[in-house]
DNA sequence: TAGATTGTTAATCGATTAACAATC
DNA sequence: TAGATTGTTAATCGATTAACAATC
């Protein structure tokens, strides 16, 4: 009787967490796990792991707990992992470049397959495989493209009219690392990154915790 | 009275938020703000931001609202922007090398002073200002050099006993991009970065958001 | 002064934790 | 069967929102 309620955001981001502890217990063989035994890992209690996994229906044996590959699999398929998307880039700059070389070193099946840039001194040369092509194509690259996901690593004046322009073009998912917080339309996800941000939350720890307990 | 109480991580992670938007009403020439328009432009409740703001003492005025820089200057200091700080990279791979560079490009004042990697072959090389010394310097170079914040880009596998190695030499802060989560001993504080969860957020949501209203 | 807007207390909402019957 | 451990309901905790007196 497991809810398709509506999964609250404060479960869908601890997901990739139990699938990346789910991998490493299956790479260390483990077949089964109690969600105590998780629970102690991960840090979270064993209670919130089991409410958490219950947003995806029946996936426990009582008795016996979770089977590893099984949960992990299931997991994997709910945040569509194991799918190949079309993915391009937008700022070929330090970051962009960094972006693309990232996402195509670790074991995601997410290749990008073009980069765009407003500097025409950058246009034609490549990152990886992928070729830079003058922003100004990019409305006619995605009429005869598709792209599932766009990663927009322009500066932060640019950022949003890009996004209008790639929304307009059918993206549906928009990862953001340009320093302003893009909003979406509809039909359209997108993720903020702001790395930033989150230095600026560790100095702000660094220097405000007492001691640190 | 306001309290100095403990300021739950929510808020704390709301910061830098805050930061952004007053930079970027102060370069429009705002001079002073309400908590309902402040609001407004960042998608929070008025009384949210006034509970937020009243975590750090009395900064606002009954009948006038906020004075934008004051405010920004005063999260500014809250933060620990503007100080500088010695940084060093664990890990001088794609990701080490490219969250250099990152960090060199923001108007933080966080420049990098040293890589250190265990492939013999990058030893010597330099990213921007910055040489790549071998790892096994490093406990000696944390013994003559002062580092405030660690980066550490190495693979998984050594994440952990690399930061262990931080932490004894006495880094207070270390900033973690390899994918698993390091565990911080006392006195020393924490950020795990997980770049790949975020991305896998984001295809969650395009997967399963019904049309995303 | 009257109007605006904060600081702050109280009410609500949502997420986490505890408890326990169901069941493997 | 007895023991283990889930699924699920109830209790608790914390964060957000609403309300309003204080005051600029």
């Amino acid at each position: 009787m497991a809810g398709k309620d509506k999964v609250s955001e404060a479960v869908v981001r601890r997901l990739p967490t139990y699938h990346r502890y789910l991998e490493r217990l299956a790479q260390e063989g483990t077949t089964r796990i109690s969600s105590q035994e998780l629970g102690q890992r991960m840090g979270l209690t064993a209670s919130q792991i089991r409410q958490d996994i219950n947003c995806f229906g029946t996936l426990g044996q009582q008795g016996y707990g979770y089977n590893v590959e099984e949960l992990r699999g299931r997991i994997a398929e709910i945040l569509g992992l194991g799918r190949a998307y079309h993915v391009i880039v937008v700022g070929a700059g330090n970051i962009g470049r960094a972006v693309t070389n990232y996402v195509g070193f670790t074991r995601l099946d997410f290749a990008v397959e073009a980069l765009f840039d407003v500097d025409s001194t950058r246009v034609g040369e490549r990152v990886g495989d992928a070729e830079i092509f003058s922003t100004h194509t990019l409305p006619a690259y995605l009429t005869t493209h598709r792209v599932d996901i766009s990663i927009i690593a322009t500066p932060a004046e640019a950022a949003q009219g890009i996004a209008d322009e790639l929304m307009e073009g059918g993206v549906r998912a928009l990862w953001n690392f340009a320093p302003v917080d893009i909003a979406a339309k509809p039909g359209c996800v997108v993720q903020n990154v702001q790395l930033t941000d989150n230095l600026l939350v560790l100095t702000y720890h660094m220097l405000n915790d007492p001691a640190e307990q």
